[in-house]
RNA sequence: CGGGGAGUAGCGCAGCUUGGUUAGCGCGCCUGCUUUGGGAGCAGGAGGUCGCGGGUUCGAAUCCCGCCUCCCCGACCA
């Protein structure tokens, strides 16, 4: 365990995850709940979901899915239906055995994903051509066992959003898949502030059941891949394994093509992975709960019009469709509550004490930089809605030049091994598990993706020297 | 599941080896006064089933046995 003051936190480069953890808890993103691997997200993170989920939410909506709602138990027979997919989850499964003061007669399942109970009752909703496509989403939670929780990273219970479509044909299920990988990168890049790189799971990675998964991949600030979202066409395989059938114009009979997505509280993880840094928290100002936190400075016979002023300017600010906060806290020093600020990661304060009311400015401190700029009244506010633009393309920036900086191309196990170590390796595969099996245990890492974005290219595959599949290098990582 | 570490006040820890006053320290908390431009100061105060159960003993936070929980590192996962 890292020793860390009781003012600052473990820094990154001494214990990456003593340092998330530290961070978690301190900027009271999350608690740990009374069930080991559970988690209370407080307020201010669960302020942060609702900014991601909120926009991931218009999107879903704007491109023409409903939300829904279906139950949290499953029967356990139900689940079964589709071979692959019990086998994938069954190790991480809660199961109710007992209610109502007596021993069920079919267990029941806490539903670790709802492709089951959904196709159940899609067999039922779906009979004509005419009915296609579904498409709906639910805003849910899910439980999957977890034998190594992390806040947020991996938890017993999570909360997360998952799309399921049913379609007429496999080409529209497909671009369903992409419509879905298409809106999480709108997300992960343009408000979560966090690069992805996009494309297929080789086939042992992919979701139970599933015949095509897309991940987003991002790199943590240890060089670690963390998949940010997943979309997945499902062929027919739960149509057939639920009766998702409808009868063509023709007349004949067939079965739906199916897809599912989905985003959870893990990229909040993200966020703070890809962002964070030695004096804690950095928020993208899109997600951001606070994006501007003004703190009033004086002593107490001058702070009258000190607070008089800051309230003013929050008022001004908030009529520029900024987030702000006025810490009107008079418990706590100035001082302390610029390092607290900064440990939660608000992206901009502004200090505004005696000395700037009698010069008629205020200074404006930079969350990245540490930049103080003193700036006119009239300016603060006026700029404000730029400076946060500009900050937020300045994370997104720093994030894919740090994925850059800790990228290589690698054509052999000792070069994989090598990028792995810090960040991603660009490489070869011939497409034989057997030798995904053995990259993974020479180096640990394993294939994230097969970027779509990729230049086309052959050559050999790191591990056995064969022929290369999938057209271009994917992308290897140590993942979370 | 395997390996390692830890359970003592809200948080972080000391005390345990070598049993013995009323179990300490820092931070936090409460009250008052002074303070406030980078984690304020002084004074006073509150706060403990020493993880749980059993045993040894005149006496256990401390020694012995059993159990539970949490954290970290490895195999599966959004």
């Amino acid at each position: 365990m890292a020793k860390t003051n009781e003012r600052g936190i473990t820094p990154q480069s001494e214990d990456f995850s003593a340092w998330y953890n530290e961070l978690v808890l301190r900027a009271e993103l999350a608690d740990r709940g009374p069930v080991r691997g559970t988690m209370v997200i407080r307020p201010y993170g669960y302020r942060i979901w609702e900014l991601l989920s909120g926009e991931l939410d218009r999107l879903i909506k704007a491109t023409g899915h409903e939300n829904a709602y279906f139950p949290l138990f499953i029967p356990e027979s139900h689940l079964r239906r589709e071979a692959e997919h019990v086998e994938g989850f069954s190790p991480e499964l809660a199961i109710v055995t007992h209610a109502g003061g007596e021993d069920l007669e079919e267990p029941l399942v806490v539903r670790p994903t709802s492709e089951t109970v959904i196709g159940e009752m899609y067999a039922r909703w779906i009979d004509s051509y005419r009915d296609l496509p579904v498409k709906i989403n639910q805003w849910a939670n899910v439980v999957r066992w977890e034998l190594r929780p992390r806040l947020f990273l991996r938890t017993t219970e999570f909360l997360w959003q998952e799309g399921h479509t049913a379609h007429a044909t496999e080409e529209e299920a497909v671009a369903e898949m992409m419509v879905a990988a298409d809106f999480y990168q709108a997300v992960a890049e343009g408000f979560a502030a966090m690069p992805v790189l996009v494309g297929d799971k080789t086939p042992s990675e992919r979701f139970a059941g599933a015949v095509r998964t897309v991940s987003l991949e991002a790199m943590m600030r240890d060089g670690r891949a963390l998949q940010a979202a997943t979309s997945h066409y499902l062929g027919t395989n739960f149509a057939r394994a639920f009766g998702i059938e409808y009868t063509g114009i023709d007349g004949v009979r067939a079965l739906c093509h199916t897809s599912s997505w989905g985003m959870s509280t893990r990229m909040i993880g993200g966020v703070i992975m890809t962002h964070g840094d030695d004096r804690g928290l950095v928020l993208p100002p899109r997600i951001a709960p606070h994006q501007v936190v003004v703190v009033p400075i004086g002593r107490e016979g001058e702070l009258g019009p000190v607070m008089a002023a800051a309230e003013a300017l929050a008022a001004e600010l908030t009529r520029t469709g900024v987030r702000v906060h006025v810490d009107t806290r008079t418990h706590v020093s100035a001082g302390f509550k610029f390092n607290e600020w900064e440990l939660r990661g608000v992206p901009v304060r502004i200090e505004l004490g005696p000395r700037d009311l009698a010069a008629g400015s205020a200074v404006v401190v930079d969350r990245l930089t540490g930049t103080k700029t003193p700036l006119p009244m009239a300016e603060v506010s006026a700029t404000m809605p730029a400076r946060l633009d500009a900050f937020q393309t300045a994370l997104f920036d720093r994030a894919r030049d740090f994925r850059e900086a800790h990228s290589a191309t690698a054509d052999t196990l000792d070069e994989l091994a090598e990028a792995t170590a810090t960040g991603f390796a660009w490489a070869f595969l011939c497409g034989d598990p057997a030798c995904e099996k053995t990259i993974q245990e020479r180096t640990g890492a394993t294939p994230r993706c097969v970027p779509r974005d990729g230049a086309a290219e052959t050559g050999r595959c790191v591990a056995c020297g064969g022929p290369a599949s999938y057209g271009r290098r994917l992308v290897f990582g140590r993942a979370y």
